[in-house]
DNA sequence: TTTCTTTATGTCATTCTTGACATATAGATT
DNA sequence: AATCTATATGTCAAGAATGACATAAAGAAA
C-alpha cells in the first residue's frame, strides 16, 4: 500500500468519511504534514477498497448529491497499526525555500530579505494558528491527552510536530532576513543598496 | 524549468561538476534540503544544456573513465538568480513519521516509545554532524559568513536550516516517546505492558 | 584470476503527483 | 434568467521521482 493509502486510513480509523470529506481534511489537519487532491483520493479510495482495507456504503441525501460512506475495515485497521509501528525510510526533506537560500549570495541584499522577511511572517501566521489550536485542545481535550490511546492524543502529537516546524522555520527566516540586509557591501557608506559585481570570483569550495 | 534544475544550478554556479559529482553533492552537502538520484541529473542536465544553461567539455582522465564537466553559462545564473528571489509555492510538507504519529494511538505503547526514541536519536546524530560542520565553517570560513555575497555564506545559512530542523525533530521525537511510553493503561501496576482492547470507541472529532 | 569497489554515464518501466477537464445537484446571489 | 459557490465524484494527460537494468574502465583485495 502507498502512503497516502496510509493517510487516507489514519482518517477513516477515526470516522467514516465520503472521498469528499477526506479531501476537505487533507487541506485541514492531516494538511500539517501530508497533502494530496481529490484526484489522488478518489482513485486512491477504489484501490483501498479492492484490497479489504475500507468498504463504502451509498448515502442518499436530499438537498445534496449522494455520497459514497467509506469506514475502515478490520484488516485496514490491522495494516495500519502495523505500518504506524515501523520505522518511516529516511528520504531527503525537499524544501524549495532553503534551496533558493542556497543561492542567495547571488540575489540583492534588499531583494533577499524582502523575500525571506515575508515568508517568515507566513510562517509566524501559521504558527499562530497552530498556537490557538493548540490552547483549545489542551482546554476541550485536557483528559484524552494524557491517553496515548485516544485518536485525540495522537492528533495534539501531530499538531505540536508542526508547532515546532514554524517556529524553526521562522526564527530561520528572521535570522536570515537580518544577515543578508545589514550586510550590504558598502558597510554602512552608502544609503541605498546598489546591486553591482556579479561575483563571479571565489568559486571553490562552498 | 523544474526544482531539480534550479538545484543543479545552484551547484554548479559554486563550481564546475560532473554529473557524477553533481550526484554526489545530491547526498551530502545540498542533501540537507533536496534529494535526486543519478538518473534524475543526468536527464535533467541534459535539459539544461538544451536550454542553454549550462554547457559541458569532455575531460579525458587517465585511471579514470573520461567526464563530461558541466558549467553554468550567464543566462544560467540569470535564471538562477531570478528564481531565487522569488517566494516558493506553498507546498504540504509530507513527513511520514508524523503520519505514523498520526496513527500512534493503534500502536501499543512500548512499541510506539521505541519508534520515537530511536527516530530521535537519529535525529540527534544528524544533528550532532551538522553542529561539527557548523563548528568547522564558523572556523575556516569566518571572514565569509558577514557577507551575503558570498556562496559559503549561503552554504551556511542552509546548514543553520538543517539544525533548526533537526533539533525540532529530535525534541518532538523525545517528547513523544516519553508521552506514550509512561502512560500505559496500567498506570503503574503491571510491569510489563500488555496490547490488548482494540481502542474502538471514541472515534469522533479528531 | 576473479571479484569488489569507485568512478563514470546512461536508459527504462513503473509509480507518484499535479492540474486540467468533466459532470451533477442545489442554494444563494446578481 | 444567469451566475456563483459548495457539495459530490470521477477521468486523463503530463510531469516528477524511484528503482532496476545496463555498460565500462581501473585499482584493490581475495
Amino acid at each position: 500500500m502507498t502512503t497516502l493509502g496510509y493517510a487516507i486510513l489514519g482518517l477513516l480509523a477515526r470516522e467514516a468519511l465520503s472521498g469528499y470529506d477526506v479531501t476537505q481534511r487533507m487541506k485541514g489537519r492531516v494538511g500539517f504534514f501530508w497533502g494530496a487532491g481529490h484526484s489522488q483520493i478518489y482513485p486512491e479510495l477504489a484501490r483501498l477498497e479492492e484490497g479489504g482495507f475500507v468498504t463504502h456504503s451509498v448515502v442518499e441525501q436530499r438537498e445534496r448529491p449522494d455520497k459514497k460512506v467509506f469506514e475502515a475495515t478490520e484488516a485496514g485497521l490491522d495494516a495500519l497499526k502495523e505500518w504506524a509501528a515501523q520505522p518511516p525510510p529516511r528520504k531527503p526533506t525537499k524544501d524549495e525555500l532553503t534551496l533558493k537560500a542556497y543561492s542567495v549570495w547571488l540575489v540583492d541584499g534588499e531583494e533577499a530579505a524582502r523575500l525571506f522577511r515575508e515568508e517568515g511572517r507566513r510562517y509566524e501566521e501559521q504558527l499562530a494558528r497552530y498556537e490557538e489550536i493548540r490552547g483549545w485542545m489542551e482546554e476541550e481535550w485536557a483528559d484524552d491527552l494524557g491517553r496515548p490511546e485516544a485518536p485525540r492524543f495522537a492528533s495534539y502529537a501531530t499538531l505540536r510536530r508542526g508547532i515546532l516546524y514554524e517556529k524553526g522555520n521562522a526564527e530561520w527566516c528572521r535570522w536570515l532576513a537580518e544577515a543578508v540586509e545589514g550586510k550590504q557591501e558598502g558597510s554602512g557608506k552608502s544609503g541605498k543598496s546598489k546591486k553591482k559585481g556579479k561575483g563571479k570570483k571565489g568559486k571553490k569550495g562552498a
